[in-house]
DNA sequence: TCTTGATTGTACTGATTGGTACAATATATA
DNA sequence: TATATATTGTACCAATCAGTACAATCAAGA
């Protein structure tokens, strides 16, 4: 039997990117045990509750990630323009470039959303409501902050979509220069 | 042993359903054969490949019917700006005012994509194409309606995850009368 | 060293997967 | 009516599914 003892939040990275590449449903056991070199032994230690668990610390770790780069940032800045602007670069640096799809995203179109419902729906829910009060705290109208801040995440996932839909990340980039313009613009900056 | 007949083109409706809430990884002959009233012995009469034709024929008829509805007008009217506001009814009408989910939206999504790769490319390539022609038409330089046509149809993706996510269609209906606002805008109409 | 608890591989389960075979039935044509 | 073809239900298949059981092994503390 083996030497070397994983830790449960070692394994979490690869799992996220198995439930990106296959979808929940697509992710078998068997592609799992493959791509993160645990057995099953090993995950059901970790996970107890199967392939549930492991997609809901999958999305606990987007949630933490995001929370802290991207939502806290925006809410809480002093400098609401430069949290914007970090926004931009955070999210474009977590999905690579448009190289990465949103797993929230994917979760969300097919009845796997159901299983994780009020975390996919807070996903979106927080990210919209923390660019609102950066957006507010630049002067903006409630009502125009949230219309924007709906545009913008919608904007950012239809990239993720139309990107990897035509295999051209370029796409993706392209999207998030042309939103972040606008809300500098709309911001007056 | 039962009586009457069904025609291939019944079932492709209900598949897609099956498909849009299952994902294509997820829908199982079982669940297939129990939503469409047809056995396997019919099921494989009609799609010997099994689920891959099924899905096939599916993303056929949804080529058709974009093409029908919305592409061919976009690229042959005349009237390029009602053409435009054709786009956005029949999309609207389609997608049910956001209740309802792209199919190649989310098999461009993960791996499923792989399979299907020039028929989800070409859905979303056409659509723009289509699009960018009915731009130029209206005196927009190539590359300004090349970007327009990447911003909406990536923005009525986006909204379709965003409005799924939340379970509230009406964030559908809002991204679609914002673009077609800016369309106009453009356009100067 | 002895013990304890965490970690792991292997073997196994029953259920379900996509798919095939084929005989029975229905419709259509002659 | 007789025949050919299209459609269908059922029984079946091997493979894989998620999940369990458990003994073997490890690291660390007493």
């Amino acid at each position: 039997m083996p030497k070397v003892f994983a830790e449960r939040s070692d394994v979490i990275p690869a799992l996220g990117e198995i439930f990106r590449e296959y979808g929940f449903a697509g992710a078998s056991l068997s592609e799992i045990t493959e791509r993160t070199g645990l057995g099953k032994g090993s995950l059901y230690h970790f996970f107890p509750n199967g392939k549930n668990e492991m997609a809901e610390a999958v999305l606990n770790e987007i949630d933490t990630w995001f929370n802290e780069n991207v939502f806290a940032p925006l809410r809480e800045s002093e400098d609401a323009v430069s949290s914007i602007r970090l926004m931009f670069n955070e999210v474009n640096r977590y999905f690579k470039s448009g190289k990465r799809i949103c797993l929230v995203g994917a979760f969300a179109l097919d009845h796997t959303r159901d299983h994780f419902s009020e975390k996919v729906c807070n996903y979106f829910k927080i990210w919209m409501n923390s660019l609102t009060t950066a957006l507010k705290r630049n002067g903006l109208a409630k009502k125009d902050a949230k219309e924007i801040a709906e545009e913008v995440v919608g904007g950012i996932q239809g990239a993720l979509v139309l990107a990897r839909s035509q295999d051209d990340p370029k796409i993706f980039v392209r999207a998030m220069k042309r939103l972040e313009k606008r809300i500098m613009e709309l911001i007056g900056e």
